[in-house]
RNA sequence: CGGGGCGUAGCGCAGCCUGGUAAGCGCACCUGUCUUGGGAGCAGGGGGUCGGAGGUUCAAAUCCUCUCGCCCCGACCA
């Protein structure tokens, strides 16, 4: 393609509403416009990127017997009423009605829509396994869209549900998700961890999710480089630093207005990490204790798994529930459910006494009070591997795929059942499994650029080689320039060419933004001896090479990258 | 939905506090000229209901009220 024909409009200047790295190179560089919060367009360049990603996905989507399909993304309110989510989804979901008053909604996925082409299609456990994607347009009213593409409130996802007699089944289909996806993202440039993830709303026993490190995500993953545990913060288990401790004996002290941790820890001359923290909150069965050690912080999302919904409690219930006022709080003596971390399970602690401006020290687990007891604190970089003890590693990352083994939570409401070999009618296990090529985009160029812009991976760069012709008033460059272009369009390369008359520092700054792996660059004085230069974008290195040399190095060029 | 910030030319911004002399700057764009290995120079030019509505005032980009939009933090995220 030559640039001249193409819609490329690079800024020169930071857009003042962007702010991850992603989003301002995108914009920049001529990838994306924004129409408005959370929804994007996609210019020729972005386009190529997706359609890169898009091929991949299909290929190894393909490679593990999964067939394309196409949904609508119109749906009616019926089929998600039979499931429940039509009253479980909240604003998230557009709802709508047609001419004649029915309701629809616009799809945010697609396991209703799935489930009800297999409830016909599929009868025998002879029609067993199948597997069914479709790469299409997502919808979904995102309280805060934010970080350019990233999120949004309509994306391209590649949606794919495998449907097994049984658990085995299930298994194989959803190991080959991962082998796939492991390859998608190999090839798409990026570096990634599949990680343990909370299954949440999907239902369903085990998720996975794939996610590739950088500060712009807004996820946070556990890892173990020791032995591989990797999970999500929100479910990852750790051990916070061990401590030693004194063999206090119960005893309450005066600790006028010294209420948080801080100033308790402070007072007494004791490390937080000796103090239990208590932390009231309303659940749907009422009021729960949550304790962690003073120096942890309770993690919602876990205590949420086991107590459900729930709240921060109100002052005033503080008091009415325990019968002393926040700050003074202390595990001993209540009636109420106590949910308290492991970590907290041996030692001797201090903690509120439960009466005005005192605490007590000498809380020993187990003997002033007891507790359920589980992981319920936010890992931390300080703390150690819960499989191997070694240290552990907190990063950021983008959500970048997930898979969730979903077993009979759609096709039982929904009755998608086949007759098994003794011709007994069971319900299909299912699986779901979803990329997104946008957050792949934005992910590579988190993971791949430098300051002058972008530098794509090979496997997704929207061309191959961008030809830069530095002075096109100069006959002989824009003659050579014109056929490289045609012999390495013939070779199979996808090819820019810069034929603008456009100065040369333009053509490099703008080359370098755009971030296409490989530049040709013809400059006149080069040229009048017979070569040009090859450039790799990453690297920076140039080699020289004779005109007529050209098409073979190129070949050799690229490979060794 | 709560908190904060910002809306002035395609992009980046100044002007607002202290109303009039305030429709400005840089880049981009158009014409000409010159230049061609890292966003050149010179000369000329086009482009704005100052997000919108209402109000105060002789007079509003500027003050007041309402409203819409965008960004960031948090909550939420099938």
């Amino acid at each position: 393609m030559h640039f001249s024909k193409m819609l490329i409009p690079t800024l020169r200047e930071t857009p003042a509403d962007a702010e991850a790295i992603s989003h301002i190179l995108m914009l920049r560089a001529g990838y994306v416009r924004q129409l408005v919060a959370g929804l994007y367009i996609y210019l020729p360049l972005g386009l190529r990127v997706i359609e890169k990603i898009n091929k991949i996905l299909k290929e190894e989507m393909n490679a593990i017997g999964a067939q394309e399909v196409i949904m609508p993304l119109l749906h009616p309110a019926e089929i998600w009423k039979e499931t429940g989510r039509w009253y479980e989804i909240g604003d998230e979901m557009f709802r709508l009605k047609d001419r004649g008053g029915r309701e629809m909604c616009l799809g945010m996925t697609h396991e209703e829509i799935m489930t009800w082409l297999a409830v016909r299609e599929v009868r025998s456990y002879r029609d067993l396994p199948q597997i069914w994607y479709q790469i299409q347009t997502k919808l979904r009213d995102e309280a805060r869209p934010k970080s350019g593409v990233l999120r949004t409130r309509e994306f391209l996802m590649k949606d794919s549900y495998s449907f097994d007699a049984g658990e085995d089944g299930l298994e194989r289909s959803y190991q080959r998700h991962a082998e796939a996806y492991h390859k998608i993202f190999s090839r798409c440039g990026l570096k990634f961890y599949m990680v343990e993830s909370d299954p949440g709303m999907m239902g369903g026993a085990v998720a996975h999710e794939f996610m590739a490190p950088s500060p712009a995500g807004e996820d946070v993953v556990v890892i173990c480089d020791s032995c591989g545990y990797a999970a999500n913060v929100e479910l990852a288990l750790s051990n916070p630093p061990g401590i030693k401790f004194e063999d206090w004996k119960f005893e309450e002290v005066y600790t006028p207005e010294k209420r948080t941790v801080e100033e308790v820890s402070s007072f007494l001359k004791l490390s937080p990490q000796y103090f239990i923290k208590s932390i009231l909150v309303i659940g749907d069965d009422g009021p729960v204790l949550a304790l962690v050690r003073g120096d942890q912080e309770l993690h919602e999302k876990k205590l949420g798994r086991i107590i459900g919904n729930h709240r921060p409690a109100q002052k005033i219930e503080v008091k009415e529930i325990l019968g002393v006022e926040a700050g003074f709080i202390g595990p001993m003596g209540h009636q109420i459910r106590i949910i308290a971390d492991t970590c907290l399970k041996k030692g001797v602690y201090v903690s509120g006494a439960n009466k005005p401006h005192y605490h007590a020290i000498g809380i020993k687990p187990g003997e002033d009070f007891d507790a359920e007891w589980h992981d319920i604190h936010v890992a931390k970089e300080s703390d150690s591997c819960s499989k191997c003890g070694n240290p552990i590693r907190i990063e950021c990352t983008i959500e970048v795929g997930n898979i969730f083994k979903l077993g009979t939570k759609y096709s039982g409401p929904l009755k998608a059942f086949y007759l098994d070999e003794n011709g007994q009618g069971k319900p299909l296990i299912m699986g779901s499994y979803g990329i997104g090529p946008a957050r792949i985009a934005a992910a590579a160029i988190e993971q791949n650029h430098d300051k002058d812009g972008i530098i794509w991976p090979k496997g997704i760069a929207p061309f191959d080689i961008e030809i830069l012709p530095l002075n096109m008033k100069d006959s002989k460059t824009a003659e050579v320039a014109e056929k490289l272009y045609k012999d390495l369009v013939k070779e199979g390369h996808e090819i820019l060419m810069d034929d603008r008359d456009e100065r040369a520092g333009v053509k490099f700054k703008d080359a370098d933004l755009i971030g296409i792996p490989t530049h040709i660059i013809l400059g006149e004085k080069n040229l009048k001896d017979g070569f040009v230069e090859i450039k790799d974008r990453r690297t920076g290195e140039a080699v020289k090479v004779r005109v007529e040399e050209v098409v073979e190095k190129v070949r050799d060029f690229i490979s060794s990258f």
